[in-house]
DNA sequence: GCCGTTTTCGGCCCGACTGTTTTCAGTCG
């Protein structure tokens, strides 16, 4: 059986819950959590490494001899040893209960010796008895705390959509600048990483009276309750349950706090060991030899009194983008402005899609160069209407509107790995984007043949949303994207970053790992109406996140090079 | 449990806030 990744992460990382809750040294327990890290973030599969010769998991930071053969045998076995000790030990509702905000391992633990506490609901009917507050270490507060927090836990535990969370961020950001003496106010965390998605948002703020901004803070409109209040920071919930944390600085501090506030925790922990290898010290408070500050007003000083160049936000996430920036190798990311268009794109798909002409001009007014036409073909039986819409795509084009528009499909991959459509329809299509809808639920290996065996077509030209995932609501199919990675570099086929923020579909990591195989991305809306074509900036976001440079996106080509390759290749 | 141009042992990022404490552990980011 093959395991993947990120079931072997799971493992490692119930492991490193379940060793905290029982109290184990908090460096043994981060070394699991860095394990688990480390073998999500790469991009070959454990289980193919495991057969390599030449392939050495100690290899991998912080993979010791001990935690390489762990690796190993969760690999082969699916599971650990250990695991299964430690749930003997440690009743796995505990892990639950920590989510509750304020609730740690510790006192999750201590509950349970104390009052049998195993899972959320025991906890629940020792928090309405009135027993908790009896315990050594917890008071009526917090047993108010957490009745509070515990519906919190069982009902949300989702993260906000990035588009959705960047209204909120406005309205915090606009709301702190409103303040006199405010001089700045940003969104830090992942909202700043550009991450698909946000779990809470981090506002950073100079302003010389912190105490006024604080007080301004928690007056903001919509805030539910006030969880944290102090000088120079505070946390509070709005009214759709996010939660928003906000940090006053000086402007001396700037740099540093915006570093420190924009994480990722993994980047800052690896950026502040290396300080202290150079026997300097990092906080949000600047960078200090001994006690004299030697950065901190802006991000480019932070990371140039480390020998490095500024790292945009996107990359920092410890998954090589330190040492790249120190050999000097980091990417040229690519720019929403480098798009020439758009390559799947749907018109007139019922009452809320969008006319052809629509499309046109909306697209025209971005300055795009050329758009393509996608509307799907599930079946032959949808052969005739794509004709139609490719008559009307010539006469579009015989206005010589500038905009060239090409005559375009979303092909459906059938269960068996052939196209909906025959060859000879596709033959004269100017792009084929082939994609899967239907009998999604297949095991691993036979998803992964469907969709191989589609790219492997000689009219295919992209793969669109190809794990299929829609946030919050669908997960990925089952498909191995490393072979399928392996398959686009090898039939020159490109793969799709959908732009609609629901999707984002290839991840970070897929691009990250496409372009280390040479695979073209292509960044594309998905759009049924015009105003949908604006989705573009989401995708940039994520091709961003992963490494994708101009040159890596196919649609950053000019038309007559787009042709050139669609012909060629 | 990992790791080493000071180290194979003794470190491991660092500070703010809360609640429960009479001086600090636990939690969080």
């Amino acid at each position: 059986m093959a395991v993947s990744n990120s079931e072997i992460a799971a493992v490692l990382d119930e492991v490193a819950a379940l060793l905290e809750i029982s109290g184990a040294s908090f460096f043994r327990v981060r070394a699991y959590e860095t394990a688990s890290r480390v073998v999500r973030d790469l991009s070959r599969p454990v289980s193919r490494m495991i057969k390599d010769p030449d392939a050495d998991l100690t290899e991998l930071p912080g993979v010791g001899k001990d935690l390489a053969s762990k690796i190993t045998e969760i690999a082969t076995t699916g599971d650990l040893p250990l695991r299964r000790e430690l749930e003997e030990q440690v009743p796995t509702g505990l892990m639950d209960v920590t989510k509750i905000a304020g609730l740690g391992p510790r006192k999750a633990y201590a509950l349970y010796l104390a009052l049998g506490v195993t899972d959320l609901d025991s906890l629940l009917e020792a928090a309405r008895s009135g027993k908790v507050k009896t315990v050594k270490g917890f008071g009526p507060k917090t047993e108010a705390n957490i009745l509070e927090g515990i519906y919190a836990v069982k009902g949300l535990g989702r993260r906000l959509l990035w588009s959705d969370a960047e209204p909120i961020a406005a309205r915090v950001v606009e709301h702190m600048k409103a303040l006199a003496g405010v001089e700045r106010a940003v969104a830090a965390g992942s909202f700043r990483r550009l991450k698909d998605t946000v779990g809470d948002l981090d506002v950073l703020v100079v302003c010389a009276d912190a105490e006024a901004a604080g007080e301004h803070f928690v007056s903001l409109p919509g805030v539910t309750r006030v969880i944290a209040r102090g000088p120079t920071r505070s946390s509070v919930v709005v009214d759709d349950g996010v939660q928003v944390d906000i940090r006053v600085v000086e402007a001396g501090s700037w740099g540093s706090a915006l570093q420190y506030f924009t994480g990722s925790q993994a980047h800052s922990i690896a950026l502040r060991s290396m300080a202290l290898r150079k026997g300097l010290k990092l906080n949000e408070y600047g960078v200090f030899r001994e006690e004299d500050r030697v950065a901190g007003e802006t991000e480019e000083d932070v990371y140039a009194s480390l020998g490095l160049p500024w790292i945009a936000p996107e990359l920092r996430e410890n998954r090589g983008e330190i040492s790249a920036a120190f050999e000097g190798s980091l990417p040229s990311l690519v720019e929403l402005r480098d798009i020439r268009g758009d390559l799947h794109v749907h018109v007139e798909t019922g009452e809320d899609g969008g006319t052809l002409a629509e499309i046109v001009k909306a697209a025209r007014r971005k300055g795009y160069l050329y758009i393509a036409v996608t509307n799907r073909a599930g079946s032959e039986a949808d052969g005739k209407a794509l004709l139609e819409t490719w008559k009307r795509i010539d006469r579009v084009n015989q206005t010589g509107s500038g905009l060239h528009v090409l005559r375009g499909v979303e092909v459906e991959i059938l269960s068996s790995g052939t196209l909906a459509l025959r060859d000879e329809l596709l033959s004269h299509a100017d792009i084929v984007v082939a994609a899967i809808h239907t009998d999604t639920r297949m095991n691993r290996p036979r998803m992964t043949r469907r969709v191989i065996k589609a790219m492997s077509h000689r009219h295919v030209d992209v793969l669109a949303h190809p794990t299929g995932r829609v946030l919050g609501e669908t997960l990925p199919y089952q498909v191995s994207m490393d072979e399928v990675i392996a398959a686009a570099a090898r039939y020159d086929v490109a793969l799709e970053l959908n732009a609609c923020p629901r999707r984002l579909d290839i991840d970070d990591l897929a691009c990250h790992s496409a372009r280390d195989h040479g695979v073209k991305i292509v960044v594309a809306t998905d759009a049924h109406s015009a105003r949908e074509l604006d989705y573009m900036r989401f995708g940039i976001h994520q091709a961003r996140r992963g490494w994708l440079e101009k040159g890596d996106v196919l649609n950053t080509m000019t038309y007559r090079s787009l042709v050139k390759y669609l012909r060629h290749r």
